[in-house]
DNA sequence: TGTACATCAGTGAACGCGCGTTCACTGATGTAC
DNA sequence: TGTACATCAGTGAACGCGCGTTCACTGATGTAC
């Protein structure tokens, strides 16, 4: 997924060059949060970064690969947060299932900035055959990752999930559909509350309880 | 909703304009699928309609009029045609529930061109407060102009629908994250069943069954 | 129905801007002694 | 640790393109008689 093909390239490039990667990503995030992908520019970027655009070329060859890093970096990070956080609430004490839902709800940050760029990426993906793939095999990442914990969680309030790849799923689907309504109307509590008592209808329907 | 202001505008101005908006919304409607909202650009919608881009600047004033006028009309023809498509379940003869469903999401297209475009417009409003509430107006009207004909159909297998808005809001948030996925791979049939699993499950887990 | 005229709607050329992309160059960084 | 040198990384100027926006103009459309 890095930019190093077969060979190995040793050290990666010096440090100032990792830096100025970094920025630029950090940039990206924000440009590409702020105006869009379409309306993002590599101007806009380095700008951004406090760089010029030569910087720019000298580390990527173009938008779409610079999006497409900072997005692989920035879903690997939130995916590895969520799954610690679903690690901490398998141990942790939660009075009851709905308990267990709010907790998870809260561990998945609802950013709006993130959101956008998801709401972007999908776009782009949809008009290109090669995102697609990426962003299938991420959501399996997803999907793979995240299961076992709530599968352990549910199992503690006597529950058993015959499919958890459906209940996955489901998640993503009803997380992300949420997500709009809960960010559109960022006042309105009604929809947050709808967005958990959804959860916890979706979580009793794909488990059944443990006999004995 | 249309352009005009307080005074009514007689006759809506020539025959020869209202051809030349409708074209041009067409060639909108293409152009902002395949490019997306950033990368669409005057010239390319009036190449596509076939004019050049004055007749643009003398029936819009920028591309964000057009996009939202082509968005309203449109997401307002498909309302319609879902509505039209859902009386006819709740009068024709449905074997069981999961049949009701199966018909209710043939009934809603799976466009991949109108998904983008929904991307894109949802992209765009998170960014844009007056769009913002272009959206949640849009979706309070689907909400209402769709649940009577699902709360009857569902009291026609015995089912009572004690909070019709939650359920709403649970189908338009499951349909979205759903369409989704069943998009980004077209040919996998596990998408679309679970996809029709989950709405039953939602279905069933808004209602309660009626006594007597 | 046909003709003459007025108004309207889209044309196409012009201007300028922002940006993508390249590249010779310079200052920063790392290495060898 | 300090110095000399080689390489590397980002600079900034230059070029050109695509496009937004304007506007004088012309051909199409509608109206009055």
């Amino acid at each position: 997924m890095t930019s190093s093909p077969a060979g190995t390239p040793a050290r990666p490039a010096t440090r100032r060059r990792v830096a100025t990667r970094k920025r630029l990503l950090g940039a990206a995030y924000e440009v590409f949060a702020e105006e869009g992908f379409g309306r993002a520019t590599v101007e806009r970027v380095c700008e951004r970064a406090g760089f010029t655009r030569g910087a720019f070329y000298s580390n990527f060859t173009s938008l779409d690969e610079l999006f497409l890093a900072m997005w692989e970096e920035r879903s690997a990070a939130m995916l590895a947060d969520v799954g610690a956080a679903l690690d901490a609430i398998s141990v942790e004490g939660v009075a009851d299932l709905r308990d267990a839902v709010r907790r998870l709800l809260r561990a998945v940050p609802l950013d709006e900035a993130w959101y956008r760029i998801t709401a972007e990426f999908t776009s782009h993906a949809l008009r290109t055959p090669a995102l697609r793939r990426v962003m299938a095999a991420r959501e399996d990442a997803i999907v793979a990752a995240l299961m076992p914990a709530v599968v352990a969680t549910l199992a503690r309030f006597g529950r058993d999930v015959p499919d958890p790849a459906a209940l996955g799923q489901a998640m993503v689907a009803v997380h992300d559909g949420t997500a709009v309504q809960v960010l559109m109307e960022p006042r309105s509590r009604t929809a947050r509350q709808r967005r958990t008592d959804l959860f916890c209808h979706i979580v009793l329907a794909y488990s059944t309880p443990i006999e004995g």
